[in-house]
RNA sequence: GACCCCGUAGUUCAGCCGGAUAGAACGCAAGUUUCCUAAACUUGAUGUCGGAGGUUCGAGUCCUCUCGGGGUCGCCA
């Protein structure tokens, strides 16, 4: 925000030079002899104005009328750069602004009036969530704050399929621990059915409801299998993403898609505009004729059921029906093959497929003592999201999956995760809002008056000025944030706001200092809890008021 | 074989729209507390940004090729 104070003049000045109105970008250069703020734009137009970069500058600075008291300096450097230092003034004004927002700063409008579908988690009811589930959803509903945070009106689904090949799966897997538990132990176990230990207590569960009474295989026996199996795997998934601390608003059955009649109207379209054909006895669609670089798929096999790819478009093209401004997906990697697909399909049906972002999260390998925990998925034996949420916590759970980009695998160190203390970069940001609540505390027990008018003009320490830069840009970190899709970002700047008040707090003495001193800093404490405390809440995270 | 992601310090990773001397954490070495939580702070060493070309005032960032790791290529989802 600190650009605000410059941004004007400079458009003035190239207003005077008669330059072409064009954004300038300004940034925080590295080292702080370059000042607080600079900007290229003097390189920029070297090109356009056929001058060489020093001079341009030079014609800049003699054009630009700015304010002093807010503007210390600036210089012209390097191969062209426009170097600024503010006055101390300037951010005590920017202080006092963020201050004025409260418990909303940090919230912005560049998406107020639109709206966004974030489809996240979206794991059918055959079992327990495992570590991937747990990256998909901590991504997906940071992203989906984030958006909120941004203005966007935004709704949080979960897309499932309780009528597939799986869940038949699972059915017969259930059926045949019954049969086991009801002494039937000939009965054959489904070949690639599913083993978790879950199997055998939906099994308990079916038969302390039914006792003996599905002894003879028949389809009922098998539904009502499968019917407990939905029910328990659905309900251990929720209560899995209530422990951290994920709500999401809707559920998109996929079998909807089959009884409402979408399914059958997509595949009348697609026939109308010539995008599927007959062949070998299934219907294919003809990627191929929308983009070159696909191929040809099946989307109704010969035996009349459905490839996921048809009902994959036509749920897409519902949340295109529903008119939403965004649309974003998280998919694991092994996913990504199916994109372009839907992609294509979407915009071959005449919908503008720039407003679906699908945002791909690369695999999670989990390590502890130096050593990789495989994770089986035949065996049943897999590491669940459960077990490492009650090991080390929703929160360091949460920052762990996050705190990565999305597109590198995550390498997810249980020693670590499980550590209290200062190796966890989780306890690391906490510490700062404990810290700060304690401190709070204390001041409330010794001096209520504090609190009011501070004068931020003692702020002038270097530590104090530090932090308070680094406050400014908190705004413009979530809108970035928000606008990649990317929530490491935040989690980065977070530390980097840690750093800076621990620095602070280690240099500058606020209790017993003069009124005035203790006064201001005590502000400045206060705003760094805002910024902590609703980085925190928008990472899903708590913010602990001791540790 | 084709396509997608990744390759940056001993390790795990940041690095915005291409900007100045490539950053952080952990680890390693040395310090800081009669005082607000030492779960903190300060200082130091460590780099072929996988490699080779190219684009330009300027490349970790963009393009081409190449090597290495992971993923995907079904009338499975």
């Amino acid at each position: 925000m600190m650009h605000t104070f410059i941004e004007s003049s400079f458009q003035q000045a190239l207003d005077a030079m008669g330059i072409e109105h064009q954004t300038i970008a300004f940034e925080r250069p590295k080292v702080a002899e370059h000042g607080h703020m600079s900007t290229n734009i003097a390189m920029v137009l070297a090109k356009q104005l056929k001058k060489k970069p020093q001079d341009i500058a030079q014609e800049i600075l003699s054009q630009l009328q700015y304010d002093t008291s807010f503007v210390q300096s600036l210089e012209i450097a390097g191969a062209g750069f426009i170097n600024i230092k503010f006055q101390p003034n300037a951010f005590h004004q920017a202080m006092q602004i963020m201050m004025g927002k409260k418990r909303d700063l940090g919230k912005t409008t560049v998406g107020s009036g639109k709206t966004a579908n974030i489809e996240y988690v979206s794991a059918n009811p055959t079992g327990k969530l495992h570590l991937g589930h747990g990256r998909n959803a901590a991504i997906g509903d940071t992203v989906a704050n984030l958006l909120e945070w941004s203005g966007y009106k935004v709704t949080r689904e979960y897309y499932f399929n309780n009528a597939g090949n799986q869940m038949n799966l699972l059915a017969a897997s259930i059926y045949a621990r019954y049969r086991h538990l009801i002494g039937d132990n000939e009965y054959q176990f489904p070949e690639d059915g599913y083993h978790g230990e879950y199997i055998a207590d939906i099994a308990q569960q079916a038969l302390d409801l039914h006792g003996k009474q599905l002894a003879v295989e028949n389809q009922d026996h098998i539904e009502i299998c499968k019917k407990l199996g939905e029910e328990w795997c659905f309900s251990s998934i929720l209560e899995t993403l209530k422990k951290m601390n994920i709500h999401q608003d809707t559920y998109f059955n996929e079998d909807s898609l089959f009884t409402d009649g979408t399914i059958a109207s997509l595949l009348s379209e697609l026939k109308e505009k010539g995008l599927s054909y007959e062949k070998d006895g299934a219907t294919w669609m003809k990627f191929s004729s929308i983009d070159e670089s696909l191929t040809d798929r099946v989307i109704v096999k010969s035996s009349g059921e459905p490839t996921y790819r048809l009902p994959d478009i036509a749920y897409h093209r519902t949340k295109f029906e529903r008119g939403y401004d965004l649309i974003v997906d998280i998919f694991g990697a092994d996913h990504i093959a199916t994109i372009p697909d839907v992609k294509a399909g979407i915009q071959a049906l005449g919908y503008d497929v720039s407003k679906l972002k699908v945002l791909i999260y690369q695999f999670v390998t989990l390590w502890d003592n130096g050593e990789q925990v495989k994770m089986s998925k035949r065996s049943g034996k897999s590491y669940t999201l459960d077990e490492l949420i009650d090991e080390v916590g929703a929160d360091v759970v949460r920052f762990f999956f996050i705190m990565r980009g999305a597109q590198t695998q995550l390498e997810f160190d249980l020693q670590i995760a499980r550590e209290q203390n200062d190796k966890n970069p989780v306890y690391y940001l906490q510490y700062v809002h404990a810290r700060i609540c304690s401190l709070i505390q204390q001041v409330h027990d010794h001096d209520k008056q504090v609190l009011e008018h501070p004068d931020l003009s003692t702020l002038t320490h270097p530590s104090e000025i530090t932090l308070i830069g680094t406050l400014t840009r908190f705004e413009e970190v979530a809108i970035r944030a928000a606008h990649h899709l990317e929530p490491q970002m935040l989690a980065e700047y977070l530390r980097e706001v840690a750093s800076a008040f621990h620095s602070f707090y280690h240099d500058c003495r606020i209790l017993g200092s003069e009124h005035a001193v203790l006064s201001a800093r005590v502000h400045l404490a206060l705003l760094t809890k805002t910024v902590m405390n609703n980085g925190l809440t928008i990472l899903g995270i708590s913010s602990p008021e001791s540790m």
